[in-house]
DNA sequence: CTCCAGGTTCCGG
DNA sequence: CCGGAACATGGA
């Protein structure tokens, strides 16, 4: 399939979607119910037989990044982030896979989605469709019904820990038609985020994920603890007293139309840079005592 | 052993 | 509207 301006590894790996794996020179995951390996070869992405339009559809491979690209702010910040990412899509997931990863993805650190995400799609998802190389079948996410016959016990066995309880509830509110994903298209950005606010476990910030990485709504900004760094440190420095409504409307006015994808952009570069700033400065200077007082267990 | 992670919800000021 | 606290779990 011909693939220009598209950087596949960075795609998968900004922390928009959490299945993929290293296979060889490529990839391998699901795409819905199919398996399907994926690689690039130069202008070109090299896609499973027969799942040419599906992947194509997926990795949005018709978004015009050129186009995008000029709506970004012109500051040294966003550029610095555009060469970093540049050929980052935005992809086009399933919606309840995508609001349903997300919702488990609170207080938790990428890998461990990741790694929430094959436990669940191993235990309780159906076989998909084709196998990879080694002949190992792979699994699509399971379904609102798949999970809503389930109990707490079993997701917590997953580790979700607090999440099992607003993953189970979310999955039942759709299982029983509570809640219409499909139907949700049909909103405006607005409707359409306070409507899925009606799921257990998804506030804001998870259903402007939702809305960025399944609905397509290019607006949607979520706000997460590394976006508010980027946000303070590059566009907020020094001032006090910024709330996060703030920095909502800050945002929602100064990235326009495309802002989720300037926010992806973003977040992949500082999460990417800072980490090894991090890394890299002396361990002692991170162990000063911390003035913090420790949790009181006053409470019952 | 401590810190913190792509948050949400509830509560008191 | 705003700041705090509780909520589980496992990398680093």
């Amino acid at each position: 399939v011909p693939a220009p301006d598209f950087d596949l590894a960075l795609t998968l790996g900004c922390g928009q979607v959490f299945h993929w794996v290293k296979a060889g020179e490529g990839f391998r995951g699901v795409i819905g119910d199919k398996a399907v390996y994926v690689e690039k070869q130069g202008g070109e992405l090299l896609v499973t037989r027969g799942c040419e339009d599906i992947a194509r559809r997926y990795f949005a491979l018709d978004h015009p990044l050129d186009e995008i690209y000029a709506t970004f702010p012109d500051d040294p910040d966003m550029a610095a982030a555009l060469e970093f990412c540049r050929g980052l899509r935005i992809i086009r997931q399933p919606l309840w896979e995508c609001v349903a990863t997300f919702i488990t993805s609170s207080m938790k650190q990428v890998a461990h989605i990741a790694q929430i995400s094959h436990t669940l799609r191993q235990r309780f998802g159906r076989q998909a469709e084709g196998e990879d190389a080694e002949g190992e079948s792979l699994f699509a996410y399971p379904s609102p019904p798949d999970l809503a016959r389930l109990e707490e016990a079993d997701l917590r066995a997953c580790a979700l820990g607090y999440r099992a309880v607003n993953l189970l509830g979310s999955a039942r509110m759709i299982a029983s038609g509570e809640v219409d994903l499909d139907a949700i298209s049909a909103l405006d950005d607005r409707e359409a985020r306070a409507m899925l606010c009606r799921l257990p476990g998804v506030g804001v910030k998870v259903a402007n994920c939702a809305l960025l990485f399944a609905y397509e709504r290019f607006k949607a900004f979520p706000i997460d603890v590394w976006i508010e760094r980027v946000l303070r440190e590059f566009y907020f420095k020094g001032k006090r007293r910024v709330t996060v409504r703030r920095l909502e409307e800050f945002s929602s006015r100064y990235f326009g139309e495309y802002g989720g994808y300037a926010q992806q952009y973003l977040f992949h570069y500082a999460r990417k840079t800072w980490k090894e700033r991090e890394a890299s400065t002396a361990p002692a200077e991170r162990r000063s005592p911390k003035p913090k007082v420790r949790k009181t267990a006053a409470k019952r």
